[in-house]
DNA sequence: TTCATAGTTCGATGATAGCCGAAGCATTGG
DNA sequence: CCAATGCTTCGGCTATCATCGAACTATGAA
C-alpha cells in the first residue's frame, strides 16, 4: 500500500555518474550546451543526448533552443537545493571524490550554489545580515527588513522592488553542504552575487565547470566591511 | 577537475526501487527489522540483506542489534529531509506512484515525517506558531520564545528544558513535499507529535508502513483550538 | 540437545541500461 | 547549393547489478 510521489525514478537519474556530472556542472547556474555537458561528463555526444532526454523527462533540466545549440539549465533552484542536500549526506559518509583536487579548500570558502554565494563566506554573510537586522523571519520565509532595503540600496545599489518574482521568493535559506548551516538564496541572494561580480569584488573561477568563486583582495576587504565575522 | 562530495553513489542507492521502498518505509521514524523491510520492498530476505548492507555502507541507515533481530533506522533526520526534497521534485514532474491509493488525500492532510507532523496540518501548525510568536527566527535557526515555552508547558505539558539534544536542534524548518512550505521538525516537533499521540488526539494509521496520521474528532477540535487556521 | 526463526554468504542467472559507431536531421555559413 | 557543425536516432555490444536458491551462522525456545 504505497503512496506518495515515486522518489526512486528521480534518484536513479541522479545516480548515474555521467548524469550526475552534468547536473553538478549545471549547479553553476549557467546554461550549458549539450556538447559542453557531454565533455563535462566525459562521454560522447550520442550518449549525452540520451542522458539529457532522460533528465528532461524527469523534470530536472530544461532545454532552450538557440540556433543550432541546445542550452540546458536546471529547471528550478529547488533541484539545486536537493543536490546540495545529497552532497551533505555524501560528505558525512566520507564519499568524497577520488580526485579531490587542490581547489577543494577554495570550494569550501566560496562557491556558486546555482546563482548565489555559498560556502564559508555565504554562511558568514547571512549570519551578519541577521545580526544587522537586514533580514528577519516572519511567517514562513525570511524577509528583507526596511533597514535591509535601505542597506541594499545604499551599499549595493540593489533596488528591492525589482526582486519580486512570480515563482521564487526574495529570500530563502539554503542548506550549505560544507558548512552545514544556511546561506542566502532567492532572488536577493542572486542579485547580491551578481553585484559582487559587477563590482569586481569576486569572479567565478575561469576553469569551465568550476563552482569556485575567487574574491579579489579589495573585494574581500569590502565584503568583510559589510558582512564581517561576529565582532 | 571535479570537486566536492560524490552525489551519485548516494543517489544510486536511493535510485533502486527496492531500496527506495525500504527508505520510505523508514520515514515513519520507526525502526524496522530486516525481514519487515524485505516484505515492505517485496523481495526475499537474501536480497534485502544485500541492499541493507549497501545502505548502511552509504551512511543512510543504521543497524541496532536486539536479540536475533536487526533493527534499522534512518541515520539522521537530515536523510529524511533529503528524501522529502526528492519527493517534491518527483511530485512536480508528475512521477506519482502508479497505485495511488485512496489513502493519498489523508497522506496530504497529515502524515509522519520521520518523527514529526507533516502535511497540511503540519504546515498550518508552524504558521500558527509563528503568528502567535511561539517561535521566531534568530540567528540561523528557529527558536522557541519565552512565550512559546510557557505555551508548551501549559497547553501541552512539554518541558522545554528536556528538548536539548547534542546533535539535533530544538526547532528546525523541514520542507513539506505536498504543501511545498515548511513544517516544524527538530526535537520540539517530535515532542509535540508524541504528545498528540499520548493525548489520543491523533494516531498513526494501523496499516504497517503507512505514514498517514489520523486525527480523532476531539483531537482535531483541540488541535484547531491551539493552532487554528489564520483567523 | 533439538528445533525454529532471523539473518547472512555464495554462486548462477538474467535483465536493465550505459556506451559507442554509423547514419540521419536540422541549422548556419559560404 | 554544398559543406560544416550540433544534435539525435538506431543497433548491437557489454558490464553491472538486482534477484533468488541453497547452504551456513546465530540467537532463542522447548
Amino acid at each position: 500500500m504505497k503512496a506518495g510521489p515515486d522518489i526512486s525514478r528521480v534518484a536513479a537519474l541522479v545516480g548515474d555518474p555521467a548524469r550526475c556530472n552534468m547536473l553538478t556542472a549545471l549547479m553553476t547556474g549557467r546554461a550549458l550546451t549539450a556538447s559542453e555537458l557531454a565533455q563535462e561528463a566525459g562521454i560522447t555526444p550520442q550518449t549525452a543526448s540520451s542522458h539529457l532526454a532522460k533528465l528532461e523527462a524527469g523534470g530536472l533540466i530544461e532545454p532552450e533552443k538557440q540556433g543550432r545549440h541546445r542550452y540546458y539549465r536546471l529547471t528550478d533552484p529547488d533541484v539545486a537545493d536537493v543536490l546540495e542536500g545529497l552532497q551533505g549526506i555524501a560528505a558525512r559518509a566520507g564519499h568524497m571524490r577520488v580526485r579531490t583536487g587542490p581547489k577543494d579548500p577554495a570550494l569550501r570558502r566560496a562557491r556558486i550554489c546555482y546563482d548565489h554565494l555559498a560556502g564559508d563566506l555565504g554562511v558568514q554573510m547571512l549570519d551578519s545580515m541577521k545580526r544587522q537586522k537586514l533580514v528577519r523571519q516572519t511567517k514562513q520565509a525570511i524577509e528583507l527588513t526596511g533597514e535591509g532595503k535601505r542597506f541594499m540600496a545604499e551599499e549595493l545599489q540593489i533596488d528591492a522592488n525589482t526582486l519580486t518574482h512570480p515563482r521564487r521568493p526574495v529570500c530563502k535559506a539554503c542548506l550549505d553542504w560544507s558548512e552545514r548551516r544556511h546561506h542566502l538564496a532567492g532572488t536577493l541572494g542572486a542579485a547580491m552575487m551578481d553585484r559582487f561580480t559587477e563590482l569586481k569584488w569576486a569572479a567565478r573561477d575561469v576553469t569551465p565547470g568550476s563552482r569556485v568563486v575567487n574574491f579579489s583582495r579589495n573585494g574581500e576587504r569590502r565584503f568583510t566591511a559589510l558582512f564581517g565575522a561576529s565582532e
